[in-house]
DNA sequence: GCTAATTTGCAACTATGTTGCAAAATTGTT
DNA sequence: AACAATTTTGCAACATAGTTGCAAATTAGC
């Protein structure tokens, strides 16, 4: 908690109450979140339009990062360490567990290289697993 | 266009119009489609929910498969060969390319198996590559 | 405390996707 | 080719997701 607002300049954003609020929840939470899931945890506090504009901030200066899910809604996750906008650091794989729907960055699973077809030239790896996770086994 | 007909009646799907003319699409198209790119095609002859309930009906009976995009709406592309409700083949992986935006079904990449943490089972591997495409460079 | 720049809330709008229901189309059977 | 049973379609209405413009409020540096 005591940590935000040097993440917030860190990433150059201006301390403000729902930044503060939001990244919050993100450092909290292990797993993903949606727009929806942040909206049912400030319990509209703040206006719709500015939980969409912060996660917007958050993600042009690399303090979340888009995770893919097979769902219709985007979700977000905290990036790790040190990933600013440029040096973003571009391979992601992330768990989404069939049972509670929860879904995780795993940051320790290895990509392999892939090989592909000519003329394809790959900047950036997102996988996504489906299956159980640990709690839900 | 020929055998239209006789890949609905495999996948125990009624002819009709509409179902006709969106799989026709599909095989016509190499790259997946997003609802709004099949009401181009499509210039309004059918009814918005009448597009979502062919869409649904195809994926519920494996003539189609999601694909996951960075994006917000949810893309569809031809599932190859046999690939019926029960055995689906579940691995897919797909690029995109951030040029044209157009994302291609990858069918001959090859996805090594991961080493996933202890407690994690996986079920089904979804591959997003993100770079420029043969066309593109 | 002042000023410049950024951020917020509001209203309005677009896109995406779903549900219920009556009318229309499809299929198999005479 | 007409019939009945089932499925599919179109319409209206709704729900969620996400964006934009603008004036008022807030932040950061001086």
């Amino acid at each position: 908690m005591a940590k935000v607002p040097e993440l917030l300049k860190e990433h150059k954003l201006r301390t403000t109450s729902s930044r503060s609020v939001i990244l919050n929840i993100f450092i909290k939470r292990t797993h993903a979140l949606s727009y929806s899931d942040i909206e049912k945890e400030v319990s509209s506090a703040f206006d719709r339009v500015t939980v969409y504009r912060t996660l917007k901030a958050f993600l042009d200066r690399g303090v979340i990062h888009k995770v893919l899910d097979d769902g219709g809604a985007l979700k977000y996750a905290l990036c790790n360490e040190h990933c600013q906008e440029e040096d973003h650091h571009h391979d992601h794989v992330h768990f989404k567990c069939t049972q509670c729907g929860k879904t995780q960055c795993l940051e320790d699973v290895e990509v392999h290289p892939l090989k592909l077809p000519r003329g394809y030239k790959a900047k950036e790896v997102n996988l996504l697993i489906r299956g159980t996770c640990p709690r839900c086994q």
